[in-house]
DNA sequence: GGCTGAAAGTTGTAGGACAACTATTGACTA
DNA sequence: TAGTCAATAGTTGTCCTACAACTTTCAGCC
């Protein structure tokens, strides 16, 4: 059994490996919505971990609400229609996320620039001076559709010009990934907003109506990387949770 | 050591119990945000448990934004300014969030009947034929002041004429408590909500912008047993997550 | 002062054992 | 036959002990 896990330098931990492993086959559908998956003790065997490990990676999955844990009777996947539960919780890039719902996401830029931090930004980004920073606009598509506009402000002092030019085409956390410093948190605050300054082209909706998920995203050091505004389109996108006690 | 755990006949897990009473702790501010906890030996001691069981407490309250473990050195208490994590995930009362937020919960009873199921609320609580069921319009309070607005449908074939009766001007949990029969799941989606048809009195938001939680409650054995829908008015709540990897 | 390395403290993982709970089976009874 | 009940096997919850992996501290040395 091979877990593949550890992307780069940075070793995940064992738990983390099978949880994500365990995680990805249920997304895959190896097992039917309700249906009992292995028990702790097989799973254990066949990853060849201990048993605490396994116990710790399905207690992470069941908080996302991906499984149910029942005492003396097994662990069984749980069953939510179509919808994969969001997850607010857990921080994933937009892509992954829209890719684990089963869409095919994509970017479109319209804006994408350095220029000097706003008094706002220098706040959330605790910057003492007015420094360069990279700005982005960007519609973001799921099929092709947008689904939300997104607008955000990374901190680049130290980053290497090759990673920042990456960033202004292509994936930000991808991008982040190359130098193995993906941000670990991320404190995120929800807002209803109706307003229409937001968003563009033909598919900006015409209620002007948008759920509003303003965040920074900090580093395994706790510095602030990134300060973004996403304005996912009311309606276009499901916003699922599964609460548990 | 007391915990105090188990409210009524049905035995919380051990987990659960250490769990709660350490989250009580955190919000009672008994460490500084920021601030280093006693290790899992130190609580497993003082709780007369083992570290198995103190880890896996301490798991749940790191998945709820509140403490961050870091291998090698030590659990330390999140910092996140006045406000508390929402906890979207986690299955709580309104009054009970309020409460552990810093404000004093009540609520405002507009409508409370009982009448025939439509036929949304039949398909949300699985209802065959239109039973009765008992309706609720009320307005949730912090200090007095409206925070939300909530329309809420629970289904009473399953339950006494005396609990039914407790409900129409209580909580409805505390009501469900009293027969431990609270339910412990929720199926919950998010909106953004325009409308003039939500709300009532003078506090109500003259923008007409409400943040929707929609959810349906279920019980232990699955079978669905409330379907509310609570509209937040904007800028009232704050909304804060706490995401992680 | 600054570097090095040992030591102490803490969380992560292992393995084995038993407790607590659930679901199934089959014998027994009315 | 249908229903009840006890035994049983299977699964998760908790305990214990030990060690690995990592972080922080600090004495000792240059």
């Amino acid at each position: 059994m091979s877990l593949g896990g550890e992307q780069f330098g940075g070793r995940a931990s064992l738990t983390r490996q099978i949880s994500d492993d365990i995680r990805a086959r249920i997304l895959a559908k190896e097992w039917a919505p309700g249906e009992k998956i292995n028990s702790e003790a097989e799973l254990a065997e066949k990853y060849k971990v201990s048993r605490v490990t396994v116990r710790t990676a399905l207690k992470t999955l069941e908080y996302q609400g991906l499984l149910d844990i029942r005492h003396g009777s097994g662990t069984y996947v749980n069953d939510f229609g179509r919808a994969i539960p969001t997850g607010l919780h857990e921080l994933r890039s937009m892509s992954e996320t829209i890719r684990e719902m089963g869409y095919s996401p994509s970017m479109e830029f319209k804006v994408s620039e350095i220029r000097n931090a706003s008094e706002k930004e220098m706040e959330k980004l605790q910057l003492d001076l007015p420094e360069q920073v990279l700005y982005l606009e960007r519609a973001v598509l799921a099929d092709g559709k947008p689904v939300a506009f997104s607008y955000d402000t990374i901190s680049i002092s130290s980053l290497s010009e090759a990673v920042v030019e990456q960033m202004k085409s292509g994936s930000v956390f991808a991008s982040l990934d190359t130098i193995n410093s993906r941000p670990i948190r991320a404190l995120a605050e929800l807002n209803a907003v109706i307003s229409k300054e937001i968003g563009w082209g033909p598919d900006r909706p015409k209620n002007d109506l948008f759920l509003l998920l303003e965040q920074v995203h900090y580093s395994g050091e706790g510095d602030p990387m990134m300060y973004s505004k996403t304005y996912f389109i009311e309606g276009r996108f499901q916003f699922l949770i599964l609460r548990t006690r």
